[in-house]
DNA sequence: ACTTGACTACCTACCGAAAGGTAGGTAACG
DNA sequence: CGTTACCTACCTTTCGGTAGGTAGTCAAGT
């Protein structure tokens, strides 16, 4: 009652526990996405959130553990906006598109700042532990199936071409696509990631 | 003359200078590209070369401008191999195959475990100063620059589509090569890159 | 021929800051 | 009384970077 958070200037144990351990993973990935994992510290996670550094070991008791976690959330949640865009009625290529936007939108709604979680992180791949790596690699294995289905509807509603309906096909898409932002972010912003993503899609339709 | 080099066992003062500054960049270049620029330390590089870590700063003076002074060199080296492709006699579509062995090859001459240089320090943008920021996007200038020659080639001498030779579609090779290379590299390996590669090619030349 | 002084390429020893992480305590909740 | 969610205080290691010294090279001056 008396003890009140210096922050919010709400009573502390009122508030409910997944409050902070969600906030420290919203800070985490928010720095990670821009800066990369290396260049984050559990200061800065703290200092965002308005703890004790110490205090985030309470919540994980390692960085690598941290981002174990971070990186399972970030699975869960992509995954659902996947499924989204396969669960609609809509045309393989208008499926195509809506997952590029989800690309153009990391981009745009951050002042084309923001990479993609994995992305940035397959770039730091080495600092990640096993269960880490596992989860990235899960991340894109998820995105090419993903990717595979919208081709082979499009193959079928003549959308797209009908050959393209391949694994190696959707690898390429999603290479284009996480490049894409890679270079999008350091030169031309969302806006020519929105153009070399048409332009992919253009590539696959004619 | 009494004097011996611990490690070589050769006068040191007979040795030229740039050896060990070349060499020093050459260690850098390879950690940043296998564990990114954040992961790699002047102790890793004093370590690798045979000096201390304090006389890694008689050539650099600072972190920033030693990768600076790498990107700088790293830029000369890539724009000859871009210019040897360039000036030689062969199709359009010969050109661009050779320009993506390019990417292929720093993965299958590594065990699939280095990136591209600039591909790594775009995820770590924010780590460069403003020199070296400006010499990742002229790496991302010269190369799209090349591939937009190779594409015009290409329409002219009908071993590509002729539409296809925009600024935007070289923009989306290269941001497929990038994000190739780095899916690959923690995925499928130079034969998945190789795959993308050629799904590239034929997406452009049908 | 001999000395001088600038220069190069290292060295040892050290610095403050920041990193990830630990130990042990406290206050509220159920 | 145990659990949760924090705290202060402190640890070791590593980071980029500095100060100051030493041995050898080399060209100019006398």
């Amino acid at each position: 009652m008396g003890v009140i958070d210096r922050q919010c200037c709400l009573p502390i144990h009122t508030m409910p526990t997944q409050n902070t351990r969600e906030k420290l993973l919203d800070v985490a990935q928010e720095l990670i996405q821009r800066r990369g994992l290396n260049a984050m510290s559990f200061r800065d996670l703290s200092d965002s959130v308005g703890i004790r550094k110490a205090s985030v070991h309470h919540h994980f008791a390692s960085k690598t553990e941290m981002v174990d976690a971070l990186l399972g959330r970030y699975l869960q949640q992509f995954g659902e906006l996947l499924d989204e865009i396969l669960a609609s009625r809509a045309s393989g290529k208008t499926m195509l598109k809506r997952y590029c936007d989800l690309f153009v939108q990391t981009l745009s709604s951050s002042g084309n700042d923001k990479g993609c979680l994995c992305g940035m992180l397959m770039a730091e791949l080495l600092s990640l532990n096993d269960s880490g790596a596992a989860k990235v690699r899960a991340f894109l294995s998820s995105n090419t199936m993903a990717v595979e289905s919208m081709l082979a509807r499009g193959g079928e509603d003549g959308s797209l071409q009908p050959n393209v309906s391949t694994k190696v096909t959707a690898w390429m898409v999603l290479a284009t696509l996480e490049g894409g932002l890679l270079v999008a972010r350091c030169d031309g912003g969302h806006k020519q990631l929105s153009d070399i993503a048409s332009r992919l899609i253009q590539l696959l339709a004619k």
